[in-house]
DNA sequence: CCGCCGTTTGGACGAATGTCAAGATTTTCT
DNA sequence: AGAAAATCTTGACATTCGTCCAAACGGCGG
């Protein structure tokens, strides 16, 4: 018992300081972000990080795994009320979209640690973690798509994630730089993309 | 005569540091490469790179510039000799899969630029260019199919440069891990994506 | 009240960074 | 050949980086 909320506060602590320092990198990405820019989002000195983590590289993967964690919960809502292939087309798009448009710092940082991870070992295994919680997510829907349509998805999980990660980067990359119909391409382009995966 | 001698030699000078910076990058990564790591890449001595570049963004953006035209001449060789829809396709698959096997870091360097450009305005122009031109080189060949089956296109250019963005870059990502079906993987995807664009 | 222990601070360190300037070297021109 | 210009090296600078550590803080049981 005792032991418990120890380690507890030892843990709640961990998950605030990588909280801070996901904001952190969102603002100014991998490249320029110090262990002392991350402790100026915190209350707390740049020497605590180090009583917390071993090194920058704990640091950093402990943030990559706080941010799946919120992101599968972020998405495993799923697309259950659907009657029809083209509402839940809709309903897909919608949820993307509305995804990016709520958090597109937090995706662009994505993308940034999965270019990060190309370089740095370390940071592999938890990004690829992501990549697989994504490819079912997107899955789930392509699958409950061709359930409706009562036909059979014509590509593998993989090729499925690949085409809509592909739609929903560039969208980030217009969004960013202020195209207004970044988000509504997104919608229109995932709409369209869906049939396309069934025959 | 005179003038343009001494432009060019300096011309030239700018494109072997550049040149020399691009393998630098595309072993470490944006982030880990400093000045000095780039000069190592070259027969000279750091303080030379403050001669030929006012500094390190001029040398980046540069380096960017350089890559794209290596890029478009590269690519705009383009998919001429296609008699048939599936030949196309056939022949597309294989472009870029030679092209990623042809050269992984350099492609691996451009998406770490293209995601350090979302943080850096500095690199936005340039890379908005770079995209302009990879999704003419993409869009030709959707155009180049459409025109061999006899019917159109049902995607706009954007689109169909995101969808095989998406493509090309998981493939690069899981080849770069070691999987040895990314490169087969991209070619299947490919040959069935210019088939799903159509109609 | 003291002393303990988990927590936090702030400064120090060596290394690495981008930048710059003074001087050495090479090339070019007359 | 000698002067002038272009090119290149070297070392220094102020910062900033990740890391470490001694000291201070704070709450809680004795």
């Amino acid at each position: 018992m005792r032991r418990r909320t120890k380690v507890d506060k030892f843990e709640d602590r961990r998950r605030e300081l990588a909280d801070a320092a996901l904001l952190a990198l969102a603002d100014l990405g991998y490249a320029r972000t110090s262990l002392r820019t991350i402790a100026e989002h915190t209350k707390f000195s740049h020497g605590l990080l180090h009583y917390y983590f071993a090194d920058k590289v704990e640091l950093i993967t402990y943030c990559v795994r706080r941010y799946k964690e919120a992101c599968v919960k972020r998405y495993e809502g799923g697309v259950g009320g659907a009657a029809t292939p083209s509402a839940l087309a809709e309903a897909c798009a919608d949820g993307l979209a509305a995804a990016l448009e709520e958090a597109p710092l937090m995706h662009r940082l994505w993308y940034d640690l999965r270019s990060q991870s190309l370089f740095e070992e370390a940071f592999r295994d938890d990004v690829a973690e992501i990549d697989e919680s994504l490819q079912d997510m997107i899955w789930r829907n392509v699958r409950a798509y061709a359930d409706l349509t009562g036909i059979e998805p014509t590509c593998t999980p993989s090729e499925a994630y690949a085409l809509f990660d592909g739609l929903f980067q560039q969208a980030l990359q217009r969004h960013i730089v202020g195209d207004k119909d970044a988000l509504d391409d997104l919608r229109r382009g995932v709409r369209k993309l869906l049939p396309r995966l069934v025959s």
